[in-house]
DNA sequence: ATATATTGGTACCTAATAGTAACCTATCAG
DNA sequence: CTGATAGGTTACTATTAGGTACCAATATAT
């Protein structure tokens, strides 16, 4: 089989979906340095909310990116690890934030620039 | 200043939420080969709606990656051109799609088997 | 005994966004 | 005067995101 994100049907796409937000990325980024419970993802990330923290994580690791390990301590702890296929779409996910940060200022500029254009 | 796309009020926090989008990677990825109308765009890009489009095109424009021409024909053409910044995203969301393409059997094999472990 | 804090969630509700379909403008061909 | 075409916008609905409150289970403090 052939995969194209291009076709609408096609599991790529719906993939592709999954993988582009924003949340993802920063996951990803965050668990690259090693596994991480879920109160310092919650502290490291701000502004997530506790619900899209633990919806993003058992998307993630349903689809085999990060794996998911429960202590019985009290209260208990949870720590999620990237698998070896999540770190290659860390590799993928990065440049993402990068850019992102290397760009901020033209991005800037190029918005004013727009603005002016209407008036 | 130091951008910082893990705090919640970073203008790069908003810049990744715009750049990690489907429709963004996919428009952006057709236009790396050259100039494209929306119409073009619109066919090629599977189950993608007009106002999507436009409005995909339109945040795009206003950030500064691409360029509108709309030449006076009749009915009126709309060209699309990537500028230097949207090259350089570009090559940063690129990978996104290449590695959806190359990791989708992996992926699927994952939710197989996270299936079977709640049975 | 009772109150309080902790971790990692889930349930519920509202606000925002994505998607769908219809309509619009201008002009040309038949 | 009907229809087609390119590139939209508008109005409406369905889906999703996000916020808040709550939960279990236990340890510590009162």
């Amino acid at each position: 089989m052939k995969w194209n994100p291009y076709a609408a049907r096609c599991p790529t796409r719906q993939l592709l979906d999954c993988i582009s937000d924003k949340w993802v990325v920063l996951v990803l980024g965050l668990l690259e340095s090693g596994p991480k419970r879920f109160s310092v993802l919650k502290r490291e990330i701000d502004g997530i909310s506790q619900k899209m923290l633990s919806q993003t994580l058992r998307t993630l690791e349903q689809n085999g990116l990060l794996t998911r390990r429960a202590f019985p301590t009290v209260p208990v702890t949870v720590e999620y690890e990237l698998t070896s296929l999540g770190r290659s779409l860390n590799l993928a996910l990065a440049p993402m934030i990068d850019w992102a940060v290397a760009n901020m200022n033209r991005v800037q500029k190029a918005r004013e620039s727009y603005g002016k254009r209407l008036a």
